[in-house]
DNA sequence: CTGAAAGCGCTTACAG
DNA sequence: CTGAAAGCGCTTACAG
């Protein structure tokens, strides 16, 4: 008898029905107690808790989103390549993001964009299915994509990225800024010819960053000498070797870490050392940053602040869908290593 | 009057209901032409189909997954140490993981576990709101915190560790096999005194490595030299430096390529040159085998399939709470790179 | 082939 | 402070 009780309780779940046929009272009383709403006694509300923690029981939460009409499900949406090529860094946003959406119940839902929905405007299976409430969408993507998705009338932020599109909500590094600081420092190490390492016309990223770079060169009067812009990837966004002029700048910024990693390396091979023959300075502050040697000079992307944003700016956008927050600058931080040579 | 009608359609997302009526048909029947059942003529259902795409219908699961009891969501717990530690092997196994579950209409959604509340056995917001129908457990936790989800009746399935609990399902890679093959191979390339670098009290995988190692010593009637097996990380799993006895053997098996690297670099700054005076081995094949100078000879997880059979394992025990895999070993696959020399 | 009825487990007014 | 009634948007027997 008592065996086959069991048995019964285990194939079926608890239910706040279970709870109120246990104390007498109605599934009303138990959802205001364990909701912690008015019109339940004190008394009543601890006995109905208890009860629950006894039981075991788990709120059937999909009960609660039909009736309220909302998943509690943000869609984080990272396109295929930047998952493979910068995947750690995109990562630490995506668990920070997970985290930061916990306090509101909120919980994150990644999906790869393939290369091949992306060029033919094809939604993720979650936005189809209802499954979330809204998107972050973590990285560059096309433009037609970006105005598929903002036709859908799903709240969506961009993170990391931003493009011609007025209306959208975007959370990005003051790159234009960071990348004029650095420059600045290293003409206040007495660099006079300085070089920029990136595919210019890649992404917005690498595109501001450069014309911080830029200003910095203006203001301070030196000369911009194309010979001296590289491109480190193709169009695509695949990395391939720098082509190093004949005649070198005496310091490089580099659009991120991984290419100052990779252009260090080259100039190793042609016979320079860094810092000592030349200066490199990266940006990220990511794996490349600690592992090259020298260490890099970089600035490190704000991945805390900028997840916080970005999930205050949904959440918010959950609220009230008019709601919009424009394209946030968060600043970077220098971070002050070894492959800086005052000349 | 056109006007607000727009609005008042924005608000409201559509219904089955609302396909039913501009049909005249019940919505028992569009359900059953939207999930592709018997009792609807072709003729009907095509007609449904259509008018769902021109109305931009979107299927409310939540409402699915009530009726059916289950969420379609798949919670993937990684423990905090691993998601900074070796965060871009284990965003790998959550793409693949997230990807595969996709054609089984299933989503992943990632919980990083605290060590506080590893510690204090607390189960995840998902499982108590019952937002996944099980878990997949990736990297190893301690295992108060594997009794505790075990008694929970949820299904899981542990990927890349196992520990004593003879009940638990498990894929991991057949370290044991891979290392005594790796080992092999350096036999075979003239060496007869290895080392192995790794905390054997870490990890499985760094134990079932070891044993491996051990295995091919032992078979090939070499010693196995306790001076020569150095520890590279804390109790915590921290890493930290290794600890370079006097004397050297000609070869070291490293536990993963980032122990592999960092070795090299104590090595390097002792005077030693890899592979020319000593030769290393690394195992992971992760981003650490590639950035090392020399690039390393190593081992490749193979995320692929591990991922493919755990997701098979839990879609299974979805189906049969019942069903077990047990301990599913998945081969390795030598990498073979520069750090080796023939002696 | 088609549909009326009931129900999944909650919450939201509303009434007492 | 407490609860009966209705409803969220589907699906599952069952009846015609």
């Amino acid at each position: 008898m008592l065996y086959r009780r069991t048995v019964i309780l285990k194939n079926r779940e608890i239910t706040m029905r279970d709870l109120a046929e246990k104390l007498g009272v109605s599934t009303v009383t138990v959802s205001k107690a364990l909701n912690d709403k008015e019109g339940v006694s004190d008394e009543l509300k601890q006995k109905i808790k208890q009860l629950a923690d006894e039981m075991g029981y788990r709120m059937n939460n999909l009960a609660k989103s039909m009736k309220e009409g909302r998943s509690y499900n943000i869609g984080v949406i990272i396109p295929e390549r930047f998952a493979v090529e910068v995947q750690s860094f995109y990562f630490r946003f995506y668990q920070q993001i997970t985290t930061m959406l916990d306090p509101y119940h909120y919980s994150g839902i990644l999906h790869i964009l393939s290369e091949e929905d992306e060029a033919q405007d094809v939604l993720p299976r979650i936005y189809h299915e209802k499954k979330v409430d809204g998107f972050i969408l973590l990285g560059q993507i096309h433009a037609n994509y970006v105005e598929h998705m903002m036709q859908t009338d799903v709240p969506i932020i961009f993170l990391d990225f931003y493009d011609q599109h007025t209306d959208m909500d975007a959370v990005v590094m003051d790159n234009f800024f960071a990348s004029y600081e650095l420059t600045n420092y290293l003409v206040e190490m007495g660099h006079r010819e300085i070089g920029y390492v990136g595919n210019i016309y890649s992404t917005s990223s690498i595109q501001d960053r450069y014309l911080g770079y830029y200003k910095s060169l203006l203001e301070n009067h030196l000369q911009l000498n194309p010979a001296y812009v590289l491109s480190d990837r193709d169009s695509r966004g695949l990395m391939v070797d720098v082509e190093l002029p004949e005649q070198l700048p005496t310091a490089f910024v580099c659009n991120c870490d991984k290419a100052a990693f990779r252009v260090i390396a080259q100039l190793r091979k042609r016979g320079y050392a860094v810092p000592e023959d030349i200066t490199v300075v990266g940006f990220d502050n990511d794996i490349y940053s600690t592992i090259s040697d020298p260490q890099l000079t970089t600035v490190e992307v704000d991945v805390l602040e900028m997840s916080r944003v970005a999930v205050q700016g949904i959440i918010g956008k959950l609220q009230d869908p008019m709601k919009q927050i424009g394209r946030v600058q968060i600043k970077g931080k220098m971070v002050y290593r070894d492959s800086v040579k005052r000349i």
